[in-house]
DNA sequence: CCAAAAGTGTTTAATTTACACCCATGC
DNA sequence: GCATGGGTGTAAATTAAACACTTTTGG
């Protein structure tokens, strides 16, 4: 019995994290000024190499939760990126994985000790490597996604009002929504709780808070609903 | 300037491909029978260690080619799988790719020398592995695919009746369809050449052929058009 | 002449889009 | 009392779904 395949090459594999934010106006993603080489200074995205006992998602989780501080993000895998010379020093295969957090989950110690920022998505610098390309793939992942699951709801805080949650699919969606269809659209679907409480800190009139009823979404999936927006 | 990231683990990276194929009626895919330890006389998919000076998309080439001897496959990647013991022998971290071909062009020698089998999909036996989970998979993106993008022609011969195309989406989406709701929709996407050609086969009266029309796809593309089925 | 698959349109239902006014409140 | 964002419904248009008969021709 076999107990290598000795002949073959190994390689190094990373795996960096498109972590993305909504801030009630703008879709945003989480970048990391590089104090190391190669590189050194420019803006990247924050990352780390696959240890010999974790899987892919398990190096993910500990990535996302070395830069947040917060641990079970929603994440899923994008794609592995593999150009010979992708990285100057050492041939080396990234796997990329976006992740979707609460922009105000975020531990701000952290963000400091990594020198991070938060960028505006239509806004990001130039990136190191091809992490601009992760990039694009990953915002068109995000639109895919949210258009056929209810993951939005990671990028707001528990409770959220109807405009917030519009603003946030007009943000992913990167055009404008109508009003009543987009609020008629999602009662429709009736995965939201309404609040007997407003937030009043956008108009005199306040507007109601909701939360997303995720018990009552999966009982609605097991008997064959689709979320679709 | 840094040379390498030494202290990094090294992992081997394979690429295992799920290869589709269409025989008129049935969704096939191609398994080989392994001749080798682990796993030696199971069925598994084709597959590869990425070597060092390649791509991921370069090892799924060779991959595809070695085992069909078919050059410039359509394929697209589909997952990094890495349980840390997928593979009993070593640690190995899988990138699946799916390709599809056109069943008639394969290479029948190839195909013996690797003791390889066309299989319905639906009958497929057990894989080595995790390479059910792979095949899975692909057949989700491959559904998913089939409906946004025209790949389906990848898996029919250049001539092609509508009859055999419709086949080909019931095979795919696991439904069937009806036949002038059908015809309709693809007539109106615009992207088919119907040919002054019957294939005499199948019928006493015949049925016209068609060709997928890629030059006049790609300008409707550029001009905003998006397919759908 | 008949069996077998090819070919062809219309009606109905469902979904999506467009669109405008009143409401409640703090200042 | 007025400015500001919140909240609400309906009609029109588009898209999707259901549905059945005639044509061709080799045997």
């Amino acid at each position: 019995m076999l107990n290598s395949y000795s002949k073959e090459d190994k390689v190094l594999l990373a795996v960096d994290c498109i972590i993305f934010g909504f801030d009630k106006e703008e879709l945003k993603i989480l970048l990391i000024k590089r104090d190391f080489e190669p590189e050194k200074g420019k803006w990247s995205l924050m990352g780390g190499f696959l240890q010999r006992a974790e899987t892919l998602d398990d190096a993910a989780n500990r990535i996302l939760q070395t830069l947040t501080g917060i641990n079970n993000i929603y994440m899923e895998q994008l794609y592995g990126f593999s150009k010979v010379d992708r990285d100057p020093v050492e041939r080396t295969i990234s796997v990329a994985y976006f992740a979707l957090i609460n922009i105000e989950d975020h531990n701000e110690g952290l963000i400091e000790k990594y020198s991070a920022r938060w960028f505006n998505v239509k806004e990001a610098p130039e990136l190191i490597f091809d992490h601009n390309a992760m990039v694009s793939h990953a915002i068109r992942r995000l639109q895919y996604r949210t258009s056929n699951k209810p993951i939005g709801f990671e990028l707001l805080p528990e409770k959220f009002t109807m405009r917030q949650l519009q603003k946030l699919y007009e943000a992913i969606l990167n055009e404008r929504l109508d009003k009543r269809n987009f609020i008629n659209k999602i009662n429709n679907l009736d995965i939201l709780i309404k609040l007997n409480e407003k937030d009043m800190s956008s108009s005199r009139k306040g507007s109601f808070l909701y939360e997303f009823d995720k018990e009552k979404y999966d009982k609605k999936v097991e008997d064959g609903f689709t979320f679709k927006i």
